[in-house]
Order: C-alpha cells, then sequence, then structure tokens
DNA sequence: TAGATTGTTAATCGATTAACAATC
DNA sequence: TAGATTGTTAATCGATTAACAATC
C-alpha cells in the first residue's frame, strides 16, 4: 500500500504540521475532515492537501473525506515516530541542555541515551533523567551502546572536529544545532537536518525591515 | 541602487549562509571569489549565486569575481544586522533561557530589553544580563518601552492567550518557538518567523527512516 | 587585446493549483 | 440515486539551471 519512496522533501516537511492540526481535531472529537475544511483552517489549498496525503497511497473516502485518527496515526506511522532511533547529545552548554529537557524524544522517534560534555564539574550529573558523560568516552560508548543519530549543541570548531570520528563510530544522523556545515561532507549516506537559530533570526530581522519599508512606501 | 522588493523568500533564507562563508573566507584572508569557486565550496550552482546576489542588484565584476569584504557586508546590510530592533522575551523555561543566553541579538539586528515569565521565583533575576519581570506588567512595560519583536518560548496554549494582545501592544513581529500558528491570525502585517523544534526532529525521524529503507532495497 | 567572469535572458525542472472523472 | 469529495491528470506558476553576450 505505501508507496513512500522519492516523496519530495517539501512534502515530508509539512506532515509534522498536518498532524498537529489532527491531533487538535481529535482533541475537539472531530472524526472526519474534507480537504476542503482542512484547508481553510490550515491556510493551504484542498488540492495541496490531497496531493500530499496522496504522495503515501489514498487513505480518504470519496463523498466522505478522510478519517481524523486514521490519518493522524498514519502520518505519525510514515515519520516513523514509534521507532527508538538511540541518539545522543554532544555539548551541554545551555543549548543542549534546553534540548535534552524541552524536547520529547521518545514521542518523536528517538530514544535518547546520554549526553557528553567535556566540562569535569557536571560530568556524573544528568538532566531530565539523562546521564552526562565525559566527551572522552564516547567512542567507548559507541561501540558498546551503537547510536544512530548524534545531536550537536557545540560551537562550529568543536562540531567540525567531532563530525568526521562520530560518523566513523557509526552515526549516520545528525541534528545539528552548530554552524557547522556537516551536508558539505563526503558521505552521502549520513542524514542532516540543521537548527540554525542565528539564520532564523537573521531572516526575521529582513522581514521587520521589510515591513517598515512597506509602511514608508 | 538596491531593488529589494520582492526578492523571494527561498533566496532570503539563503543570504545568512552566504554571509557564513563569506565571513570564514574573510578570516582566512581571501579577498576576492568568483561565483564558481564560492558554488564549488557551498555545493551550490554558480548560476544560482549570482542569480542570488543580482537579486540586490549587481556587486560583482565581469573578469575578476566579487570582492569578499564588500559582499560580507552587503548582505549584513541587507539583512538588517545592524538594525537594533527592541525585542522581549516571554517565557524563561528551559528554552527561553537557553535562547536568552545563546543568541547575540545586537549582531542579528535585534536588542533585546527583557523577559517576561509568571514564576515569581524568578522574577527580579536576570539571564545573561537581560533583567527576568513579571508577565502582568508586561503591558505596561511594552506601553513605555515600545518593542517591536516578541520571542515565544511558551506552551501552545499560553502563546495563544498571548498572541493578539501583543499585537495590540504594537507587537508586530513574532520568532516563535511554541507550537501556536501565529500566522493563522487576522493581521497580515505581522511578521512570523517560527522554530518548530520538534517538527525538525520528526522530519529527522523520516529521513532515517527513508535511509533503513534504502539499505534493504 | 585575450581571458575570465559577471549580469541577464532563455530553458528546464519541480512544486502548486485547477479541473474533473471516478466513486463512495 | 444524487451529492459530496476524493484521486489524479493537466495547467500554471515559481525557482533553479544553462547559455551566452556584455564587459572588466
Amino acid at each position: 500500500m505505501p508507496k513512500e519512496s522519492g516523496v519530495s522533501v517539501s512534502v515530508i516537511k509539512r506532515l509534522p504540521r498536518y498532524r498537529r492540526f489532527l491531533g487538535d481535531l481529535l482533541t475537539n472529537g472531530v472524526h472526519r475532515i474534507s480537504s476542503g475544511e482542512l484547508a481553510t483552517k490550515m491556510g493551504l489549498t484542498s488540492s495541496q492537501i490531497r496531493q500530499d496525503f496522496n504522495c503515501f497511497g489514498g487513505f480518504g473516502q470519496q463523498g466522505y473525506g478522510y478519517n481524523v485518527e486514521a490519518l493522524y496515526h498514519e502520518i505519525g506511522r510514515i515519520l516513523g515516530l514509534s521507532n527508538n532511533i538511540p541518539a545522543i547529545l554532544i555539548g551541554c552548554g545551555n543549548l543542549g541542555r534546553a534540548v535534552a529537557s524541552h524536547i520529547n524524544f521518545n514521542e518523536r522517534g528517538f530514544h535518547l541515551l546520554g549526553i557528553f560534555d567535556s566540562n569535569p564539574a557536571i560530568i556524573g550529573r544528568s538532566i531530565n533523567g539523562y546521564p552526562i558523560m565525559h566527551i572522552d568516552t564516547v567512542t567507548e560508548f559507541c561501540k558498546e551502546k551503537r547510536p544512530r543519530m548524534a545531536i550537536l549543541c557545540l560551537p562550529n570548531q568543536e562540531a567540525r572536529k567531532l563530525a568526521q570520528p562520530l560518523i566513523d563510530l557509526g552515526i549516520t544522523a545528525f541534528w545539528n544545532f552548530s554552524h557547522f556545515d556537516i551536508k558539505m561532507m563526503q558521505n552521502p549516506n549520513i542524514v542532516v537536518e540543521n537548527v540554525h537559530l542565528s539564520d532564523s533570526l537573521m531572516t526575521l530581522s529582513y522581514m521587520v525591515n521589510e515591513q517598515k519599508n512597506k509602511k514608508i512606501k
């Protein structure tokens, strides 16, 4: 049934938002919805919604619409949210701590095994139940526990140094909060999702300026 | 000279990354670069680079290429990075604290005035020099200090409650870390930049799954 | 001047929207 | 059956890439 191969990244990036809206509907006791209604709610076109859902095989029904609960779970399945991919977090500064305590990894397809940092003062402590270990022990740890994903909450230079060694230790996916462009590295099998907060803020800066210009005009 | 109006958001979103690479070149003492060289470095096409830069009026020179320093500063100017837009941060949980201490607002076009939260235990303290004030005083504060941008590090429901009152108080831009979709609100003059960390992680979850499927295939 | 590389126009590619026949 | 709404094909729109004349 599922024909998931080769679905474009634009579609994938919309799935979490669809799921969010469907979750809200579910909470409000809505059991069916048409692409038209959902489109209005989400500020999209009904065409786009039908096209998007059909990338994965039709789970609507003509004349009826979509079953909210089925669709919600289907999207979760497509995203692999019940897939406990073992992960490690590297860098326990402000950002690393926030990510460790703020994100619900288990509900997003991952299982966080632990946190690594070089600051001796915090080794042995834990955050949100995740133990903080010394970065020097990460090699040993990876050989034993085989994490597949690494979260990089490190400065540029340190991320640059660590990326290749981590790949050599079996890491195949990065959630990258550093400014180092991992994608530029040789290995094409590595998947990377970047969160460049500063870039995001600069984009906002541009938009605020545009806003001003419009007012003047 | 600048013809910045109506530049597409795809182009704008690439500007911070260009600036980052140009900054690196500058650090390494490189003074000129051709679109071809930069394309190789960044994994883009030289065509795209020339198209992008030309959205803002040609600052290259035929037969020579681009002056790295001039281009770096030009991009900063386009993004409005020296524009101290007054901003407030709302929600001083893990994420809010990380944003307040991790982001260099001054170098990104903003000036953070202070932080608001409802937890009495932390009111009066400060983070990274920014005072923490009670959320009940935000109305008064906005009337006096006139911030234009608000950073929302709040749960869904609280963000939903606060968005419209903040707009009424003169906020015209949001850096939104909550899951509430501010864009869905009536006012078209409001600009919003969303940082949906959970969505980002779910996208990564999907990609890791695809990775597996490919190996099996 | 000759070589290099831009700025810009044209061609291609992909993503979004519109239209409508299929069908519940 | 009639009405509604999907799934899917075709049309449009926008973004990326290719090509090349302009020019430093």
